[in-house]
DNA sequence: ATAACCATGTAAATGGTTACATGATTAG
DNA sequence: CTAATCATGTAACCATTTACATGGTTAT
């Protein structure tokens, strides 16, 4: 999905910056499938603004009066023709997910690693999916529609199978233990 | 993790010509956390070996008696130098995971979505993870050191728990019931 | 024979990341 | 007053993807 596409979404759920724009890829409802920095996002308003897809609603109609905030803020909104070029994004078959993992590759590689090294790693990463786990089940389900919900269930349920595997198998990757992996009990089990 | 090192990586695994390596992310071992094209190997196997960290031991040692197989077929295989650089590459930080799913992001916007065209996206994508999951544990797990078989397991957890969750609130996606997702009663509810 | 698959590679185009450059605002 | 965060943007570089170009082998 190109950058636009991506833009424009996240304009649907709502009116932003470019800077907020960025937030959404890094720690909001995108988060765990999609990723954007400011080199892409900027470029794609600018061209998204030449189109007539977007347009600036600056500098914020709520800071006319009173507080000013950020004096250079330009706020994005969706036009029309916006919506309908993102409807017809959407009209295509996805492609297979794209995933680059290094973490997963050192991990593949345990046995090249010094021990402290693969420790780090390990941590880090079952840090990371525990973090977003609880992030994304801390949010208000209020009022979401049916898609969003079940992305965000989705992205839980990935999270915390990654997290609940890793646990379980620690000792087996740290060469302590186990010759296979230990299967941390799942229902799915039961269903094939 | 920059294709060099990628290329590096299969060929620890053993000997391989570009086009087995390319199946290696295709639908091999990297496979869930990894992916390269000809496109990107071919280039990254001539780096290498004007570096002299891959050799080409071609046309194949078996071949030079009876089967012939293709003529033009190179295998290319690691050196000292190639082993050296790529335990240092590994001795890296790594970076978040990036991925970049389109099948999610159509999802997310559900509501955007002919009913029809969101079946067969939801459909598409929950056999493939299906799919995935069957060929990962029909693997022999003979032999294979901690660090594949740590990965190995953490691919099934995953496309696993993702295929449990979808089949779970298919239904709630396609906007015919619930309007919270359901949770498919995973044991990680009582590890918190 | 014909389709599917094995096999290698290049070139152009696309797109993304990183580093740079700047400056205001807010919280401690 | 100082650090963190908010805020925008560009340019150079890097990497990947796609399309092209070619041809041998194997199974039906």
């Amino acid at each position: 999905m190109d950058s636009r596409t991506l833009c424009l979404g996240t304009l649907i759920l709502g009116d932003a910056s470019g800077y907020e724009i960025r937030k959404m890829f890094e720690e909001g409802p995108f988060a765990h499938f999609q990723d954007a920095g400011y080199g892409s996002i900027y470029p794609a308003l600018r061209k998204l603004l030449d189109e007539g897809l977007v347009a600036i609603i600056a500098p914020a109609p709520e800071a006319t009066e009173g507080e000013r905030g950020h004096p250079d803020k330009k706020i994005y909104a969706i036009t029309d023709a916006g919506r309908a070029a993102f409807r017809e994004a959407l009209a295509i078959t996805p492609g297979r997910d794209k995933i680059r993992s290094d973490a997963c590759f050192l991990m593949f590689f345990a046995d090249w690693l010094e021990p402290a090294h693969l420790a780090r790693v390990f941590d880090d990463y079952l840090a990371h999916f525990k973090d977003r786990a609880a992030f994304v089940k801390s949010l208000d389900p209020e009022g979401v529609p049916p898609g969003r919900l079940f992305t965000r269930g989705l992205g839980v349920a990935f999270y915390e199978a990654i997290a609940a595997y890793m646990e379980a198998n620690r000792d087996m990757l740290m060469q302590t233990r186990p010759a296979a992996p230990v299967e941390p009990a799942r229902p799915a089990d039961a269903a094939e």
